[in-house]
DNA sequence: CTATACTCGGACACAATGAATCCGAGTAAC
DNA sequence: GTTACTCGGATTCATTGTGTCCGAGTATAG
């Protein structure tokens, strides 16, 4: 199993987005990143369309965040871009061959369908009960405060 | 993302594999679940390799738990099948692009990774918590204690 | 002791999802 | 009114998961 990569960019971007309260193109947190800006995109269209951030266009356009630093979850991005459906998915085998138990016996989840989800829903609170703000502040005490200014100055320069 | 649906027929079947201790063959788990029984192989190898069960060849062989139920977490079984590798990989986005922070700088893990792998963590311990034998005695209580019975008498005969 | 039949084990194709790309529609600025 | 710049979805390629097959090895039966 394993995460999208698309994941790791998404977070980055929504912690630049932070620095900035005007419209950032994608090309330039692509240029910033390092990485494909035409598949940035997806991800940052995947973002808009959970009503993360919202899209503006024209020719100063570009994307903004719609909420507060402090109201966006880890959860809601990597929903956003990953799926919203569960990792696990129960076929139902308890349901067939030679000892198959009747269908109306199943009433409660698998019991293992019932583990596997436990685990994941604290999976999902750990990830709810972080916010972009709180990667923004981490990220700013490693790098310095300095680092994310400049940042900032860069992002809303028309330098390439 | 989505996980391997080889865990969940490799959970099955340790939750059967606890009824008999006498070796059981991977076609008649297979067909006990109206699997792919070349597929469900693969799975009871890779089990095999991790050390949670010892295959027994010959004529009479097929696959026995090496340890007591009690002591096989969820986790191992999920590591054995799905990989042992993290869900979530940081390709270190901080290094590259125009504002890269120095190598040196970076002695921590990246923030983004750190909030990750905390709830990663999350959710390997909740899978710890649980072992096979709490997966079958929950199974005995929906199915009735009769079914796991008969399923052992099945498995031992040489009935197909 | 020999032959046999049954078991696992790894090597081999196929399909689905993720990764990466491109060009067209729309909009604000000039 | 024109222009240039933006996002948005449709398309193509690579990687991983899914499914299958046949050969090596061993306990059993004669």
């Amino acid at each position: 199993m394993k995460m999208s990569g698309g994941v790791e960019w998404a977070l980055h971007c929504c912690v630049v987005l932070t620095a900035s309260h005007t419209p950032v193109p994608a090309a330039k947190l692509a240029e910033l990143h390092d990485v494909s800006s035409s598949y940035l995109a997806k991800q940052l269209q995947a973002l808009a369309r959970a009503g993360l951030i919202h899209s503006v266009q024209g020719k100063s356009g570009g994307y903004v965040l719609t909420r507060a630093p402090e109201s966006i979850t880890l959860l809601d991005v990597v929903r956003a871009v990953d799926g919203p459906g569960p990792t696990f998915v129960c076929t139902e085998i308890r349901q067939r061959g030679p000892f198959a138990t009747p269908a109306d016996a199943c009433t409660t989840p698998c019991p293992v369908a019932r583990a596997m989800w436990a685990a994941e829903d604290a999976w999902r609170q750990a990830l709810a009960a972080v916010t972009i703000a709180d990667l923004a502040r981490d990220v700013d005490a490693n790098s310095g405060p300095e680092a994310l200014v400049g940042i900032q100055a860069w992002l809303t320069s028309g330098t390439s």
